[in-house]
DNA sequence: CGGTAACTTGACCGACATCAATTATTGTGG
DNA sequence: CCACAATAATTGATGTCGGTCAAGTTACCG
C-alpha cells in the first residue's frame, strides 16, 4: 500500500487524519478518540475481520488496506455489498443494531483501528460531534448503495462495471490510493463478479470489451481509465462529491 | 396537491408510538420532538415529498401511508431503492450530508410529521438518545438495501418476487399494515417491477408463477402469503427480527 | 359509457449464463 | 531457477432467463 503504517499509530498524528478530505477535530475529541481506540489489528489478505452471526465486541476503523463487505444466500450464491477503504467504519451495524448481517474480508494486508463497541454510548453522551459523524458516516454509506442498487436493477454489465471503476476509482483516490486516473486494483475479476452481479466469465468479456473501446486498460491488476468523459456517460456516473469527510 | 395543518396528532397521545414495536421514550425526549415537530404535511398518492436536488428544510417522519424512494438514470430507467412506512424517517440522507440523490413519492395518501433540519444539530448535542436514534435508523435502512443488493444482484426474478413480498410483508405487519398473511398492497405491478429491476411484462408473468405454485394469492391488490416456509424457502429469506425499534 | 391506464398473453430476440477447453499467472518446494 | 500444481483469466459453443414488441383484455374514472 501506499504508507508503511508503524507499530501502533497514535491518533493525534495518525497518516489518515493529515489528509484534507477529513475534517479536523477539536482537541477534546481528538483525545476522546485516543482514548477510545484499543489497538490494532492486522490482517493478511484474504483473511476475514467481522463474520456475520459473531458477535465480535469490537468496531473498527480502516487504516491502511482494502476491506469488502458480503453476504451469501443459503445456496452458496455470493455478492459483494461494498468495498471499505481507509477511513470507513467497519462494524457500525454491529455496534448500533447488535446484529450483523454480512461478513467483511480483507481484500490487501490491511490494518485497523480498534474500537470497543461497549463505550460507544460514551460517544453519543459526551461527543454529540462525534456522535453526528457516526451517523454521517451510516448515511453516505446508504447513499453508496443506494448507487449499487441502481447500478444492479437498471444497468447493463458494460455500464455496471464502468460505474463501479469510477466508483473505486473516485473513492481510492481520496485516500491517496489512486491517482492519475491509474488505480492498483487489488480485487480479482471474480470479487469483481460478485460486486455487479455477474458470471467471472462475463466480467473477463465485459472487461475486454471497455478494453476495446479504449475507456480503460487493465493490466497486471492496474486499472487506467483512458477516456473518463466518454467512461463517465457510458455509466451516468454522478459523484459524491464530498469535500469533507469525518473519520473516527 | 399538498397541504400543511398544524398538529393534527399530539407526539404525547400519537398513535404510533404506542406500538409496541417502538421503544419507549423518556418525558424530556418526547417533549423534546414535540416541540422540534413544526407541523403535518399530507400529500395525495403520487405526489413528491422530497425531490432529488432540491434542498427542502425539513425532515419527515412517516406518520401514515406509503411512500418510496426511488432514483433515475439520465436516460429515464427507474429504480425503486426502498419503500418507507409509518414510523420511517425521510430526509435524512439530506439532512446530515446536506445532500440528497434520490426523490421521496409517496404511494398513498400521506401525512407526515414535519421537523426543522437546522435544529436536527440540537438533538446530537442535548438529546443523546435521540441521537442514538438516528445512527440506528440510519444503520437499519443500511441493512434493508443490503438485502436488496443480495436480491438484484444474486437471485433470479421469481425469487426476488417472493423476497421482496415478505419483506413488505414483515414490515407493514410490525406497524399494523398487514396480519393474517394479507397485505394491502398500495403499489401497482410496475412499481414492483421498478423495485425488482425487471419489466412490468416479466413482472406479471412472475407473479403468476408464484400463484401457480401457489405460494401467494394477488387479487383486488390483495396479497396474500399462501405458504410462508415454502416461500421463504425459494426466497432464502432472513428476517430482520428487530423487536424494538425506535421513532423519531 | 368512452377513454385511459394497468395488466395479460404470445411470439420473438438478445444479454448474460453455463459448460468446457485452453492459456496465463501465481505460488511452492526441490 | 525450474518443475509443478493450483488458481485466475480467456475463449468458444450453446442454452436460458428475462427483454422487447405488439395485440388484446381488463379495470378504473370522469
Amino acid at each position: 500500500m501506499t504508507e508503511t503504517v508503524p507499530f501502533q499509530t497514535n491518533c493525534q498524528t495518525c497518516p489518515l487524519r493529515r489528509k484534507s478530505v477529513f475534517r479536523s477535530l477539536e482537541d477534546k475529541e481528538l483525545d476522546f478518540i485516543s482514548d477510545f481506540k484499543t489497538g490494532e489489528l492486522t490482517v493478511e489478505a484474504g483473511a476475514t475481520i467481522v463474520q456475520e452471526e459473531n458477535k465480535s465486541p469490537h468496531l473498527y476503523t480502516i487504516l491502511d488496506g482494502w476491506a469488502f463487505r458480503h453476504k451469501a444466500l443459503a445456496d452458496g450464491r455470493r455478492q459483494v455489498l461494498n468495498f471499505a477503504l481507509p477511513g470507513d467504519l467497519v462494524g457500525l451495524q454491529l455496534a448500533v443494531l447488535n446484529e450483523m448481517q454480512h461478513t467483511v474480508t480483507a481484500l490487501t494486508d490491511t490494518t485497523l483501528c480498534v474500537f470497543q463497541r461497549d463505550r460507544v454510548w460514551s460517544i453519543f453522551k459526551d461527543y454529540p460531534s462525534l456522535a453526528f459523524s457516526m451517523t454521517w458516516i451510516a448515511a453516505r454509506e446508504e447513499q453508496i448503495l443506494d448507487g449499487h442498487i441502481i447500478s444492479l436493477g437498471q444497468r447493463s454489465a458494460l455500464e455496471r462495471l464502468a460505474y463501479l471503476i469510477l466508483h473505486l476509482y473516485d473513492r481510492a483516490e481520496t485516500i491517496g490510493y489512486a491517482s492519475n486516473q491509474a488505480l492498483d486494483a487489488p480485487f480479482s475479476q471474480s470479487h469483481l463478479s460478485d460486486a455487479l452481479g455477474i458470471t467471472p466469465v462475463h466480467t473477463s468479456r465485459t472487461l475486454r470489451k471497455l478494453q476495446e473501446k479504449r475507456l480503460i486498460s487493465w493490466a497486471k491488476d492496474r486499472i487506467r481509465i483512458l477516456d473518463r468523459d466518454a467512461l463517465e456517460k457510458l455509466a451516468s456516473y454522478e459523484s459524491m462529491a464530498d469535500e469533507c469527510r469525518p473519520l473516527i
